[in-house]
DNA sequence: ATGCGATAGTTGTAGCAACAACCAAACAGC
DNA sequence: GCTGTTTGGTTGTTGCTACAACTATCGCAT
C-alpha cells in the first residue's frame, strides 16, 4: 500500500522549512502593516491597486479576480465591503448585461496613494534590503519556476510580466 | 507631509510581485492537498508533526506555541479540535501548575505517518523539483536573509536550524 | 505571610475565506 | 424562436484566526 516516497534531503528540506517559515510569517507582518496604517487587509490593498492601474481606474469582476488570482465569490465579498467603505462602486456593465464593473472612487484612488508608501516600505524592509542584488535576480528566477508550478495555465501572468 | 519613498526599481518589483504570487498560491495548494487527503490544515498537520519529534510525542503550549510560530490562543482552538478528533490529548503538567501539556495520541501518530508522503510529494511538485540543486541553495540563504528580518529574535530558529 | 506583577492557558466574539447553491443573461444548436 | 448549456456574479453557511477579557498559578520582594 505504501507509495515509495522520495524524501527530502537535507538541503531541501532546509530550504522547505524556511520556506515554509516565511510563508507563515510574511503574510502576517504585511497585513498588520497595512491594517494599522490603512485599515486595509494585503487582499483589499491589491484589489485597489489593481483597480489603479487599470484604463479608466475600472475592471469587470471577472477580470479583477484573474488579476488577484481570486474566486469570484471571494472577490465579490471583498468588493461588497469596499463599496460600503465608499472606495469602490460597482456599475453593470453597458456591453454585457450579466457583467458588472467595478471603478475604484475619488476615495479610493486617494486611499491607495495613502497606503502604498508605508506598504513599499514594508516590503523594503522586511524582503528586498535584506538581499544583495544578485539574490533579487536569483529570487525572481527562483519564484518564476515556482509560479510556473503553481500556475501553469498563467493566468496570473500579465500581472507580474508586466514587471520583467 | 510625504515622506520621500525609495519605491522599487524594474527588478526589485519583478521579485516582489512574483514573491506575492507565491505568498498566495502555495499556502492554498498546501492546505488543499492536505485538506483533501488527510482533513488537516497545514497548520494541523506542522503542529501533529513538531509533536510526533518531541520526546514522549509531548510538548508544553506555550513550547508548541513557540514552535509553530502561533499565538497560544490559536494554538489552544487548534489543539481543542484536534483533541476533539482523537489525535492529541492534553494533561496537566506536574512540575507546574499553570502549565497544559499536549501529547500526540497513537491515532494522531499514525495520522502524521500517513499525511507525510502525499504533503511531501505536494512540496516537490510545486517547489523543489522546480528548481534546480543551485537554486535550492541560493533560496536557503534568500529565505535565512529574510526571516532574519521577519523573526529577529530567532524564536523559530530552533526549528529550521536542526535542518542546516 | 502577603501582595503584586509576570506567566500559562482558556474562552467568547467578530471578521474574513472557502465552498456550494443559486439566479440571470448570453449563446449555440436545431 | 425554443431549449440546453455556459458564463458572470451574488449570497448563505461553515470553519478558522485575531483580539480581548478572564482565571489560575508562580516567583519574588517586602
Amino acid at each position: 500500500m505504501t507509495v515509495d516516497t522520495r524524501w527530502l534531503d537535507q538541503e531541501q528540506k532546509a530550504a522547505w522549512v524556511r520556506l515554509a517559515a516565511v510563508l507563515e510569517l510574511l503574510p502576517g507582518a504585511l497585513d498588520s502593516q497595512l491594517r494599522r496604517d490603512a485599515q486595509l487587509t494585503h487582499f483589499d490593498y491589491f484589489v485597489l491597486a489593481m483597480l489603479s492601474e487599470a484604463p479608466n481606474r475600472t475592471l469587470r469582476m471577472t477580470a479583477l479576480a484573474e488579476l488577484t488570482t481570486a474566486t469570484l465569490a471571494r472577490l465579490s465579498h471583498v468588493v461588497t465591503r469596499l463599496e460600503t467603505r465608499g472606495l469602490i462602486e460597482r456599475f453593470p456593465c453597458p456591453e454585457d448585461k450579466r457583467a458588472t464593473n467595478a471603478r475604484l472612487t475619488d476615495a479610493g484612488w486617494a486611499k491607495v496613494r495613502e497606503a502604498a508608501p508605508g506598504h513599499v516600505e514594508t516590503v523594503r524592509e522586511t524582503v528586498i534590503d535584506a538581499l544583495t542584488p544578485e539574490q533579487v535576480a536569483q529570487l525572481t528566477e527562483i519564484l518564476d519556476a515556482v509560479l510556473h508550478r503553481l500556475d501553469p495555465t498563467r493566468a496570473r501572468a500579465a500581472v507580474y510580466e508586466r514587471y520583467d
